[in-house]
DNA sequence: GGGCAGGTCTAAG
DNA sequence: CTTAGACCTGCC
């Protein structure tokens, strides 16, 4: 089953799935210019060409979910446009211009960036795929190859810590275990988020063991479509004393911060060859 | 072997 | 309110 569409402006898998916003998916070790991993509790194949793009979906699928997933409804020049007065970010923004910031599931995004945290992307994504073989669903692919979907808020709480802790997790098995109970039980209510300005949104979020600043505008980022927020982690932090006088500018607190957040960070870590 | 990785908690001033 | 240390683990 395939489905293909036109390739969309700005949009490049490579950057997509490399930017860090994203755990679970990965290069494809056998098909050419493919991408593939699992969202939604579904397997995903993006394959791009010069001019099209394939999805391993029927229509429906890609237009009830990998469409919204890939932020297909927005217009990424108008924020590189937006970007032009500042040199630093435009620059950065032509040469990350392929990025869309990815609509994930909440849940899996908070649990994902807890992990990540004093962490490397390597061992993230180790840690998240074994927790989602030990607590996720199976997937059906029909090909052979065991998949599993994101484990619940529900499965993680019912597994506890200490199991949680057996997937190497670290000292942050407290951490997703205050999470997964938090939304299990009710106490914490991920869709009110959706809801909430942004300085609201932090704050509630922050109530969570083992989530700071830094987790908070990543999960509202990239888990709730909020693009107002601005994660600094060490790459930004690095930019703004190297490029910023005063460490500032108009467009870290506006509307698309996020975005320019994404570009930099980007940029900066291809500048250094970080491989991911 | 010590340092480091998309930070945060805790305990102190 | 700001600031050191500590923290699991794997790879260098």
């Amino acid at each position: 089953m395939m489905y293909t569409i036109e390739r969309p402006k700005n949009f490049d898998i490579a950057q997509i799935f490399d930017c860090g916003q994203c755990f679970r998916f990965n290069k494809h070790e056998s098909k050419e210019n493919t991408y593939c991993g699992v969202a939604f509790g579904k397997y995903l194949e993006i394959t791009q060409s010069e001019n099209s793009v394939d999805f391993n979906c029927d229509k429906e699928t890609f237009d009830t979910l990998w469409y919204s997933f890939l932020n297909l409804d927005n217009d990424y020049s108008l924020y590189i446009d937006s970007f032009k007065d500042d040199k630093t970010l435009y620059t950065a923004s032509q040469f990350s211009s392929g990025i869309r910031i990815l609509k994930q599931d909440p849940w899996e995004t908070l649990c994902s960036f807890i992990i990540s945290q004093n962490n490397n992307i390597p061992r993230i994504k180790g840690i998240i795929e074994n927790m989602s073989k030990a607590y996720g669903e199976k997937i059906e692919c029909g090909d052979g190859i065991e998949r599993y979907a994101f484990p619940t808020a529900n499965s993680l709480y019912e597994a506890g810590t200490d199991a949680i802790f057996a997937l190497k997790t670290g000292f942050r098995a407290k951490y997703i275990y205050d999470a997964a109970s938090k939304v299990a039980v009710g106490e914490f209510d991920l869709n009110a988020i959706f809801d909430m300005p942004l300085d609201e949104a932090m704050q509630a979020l922050m109530t969570i063991k083992g989530v700071g600043p830094k987790v908070a505008s990543c999960v509202l980022l990239f888990g709730f479509s909020k693009y107002d927020a601005f994660p600094i982690d060490v790459w930004v932090k690095k930019i703004l004393n190297n490029y910023y006088s005063d460490g500032m500018s108009p467009h870290f607190t506006g509307k698309h911060a996020g975005i320019a957040q994404q570009y930099l960070f980007y940029y900066e870590r291809c500048k250094n060859n970080v491989y991911l």
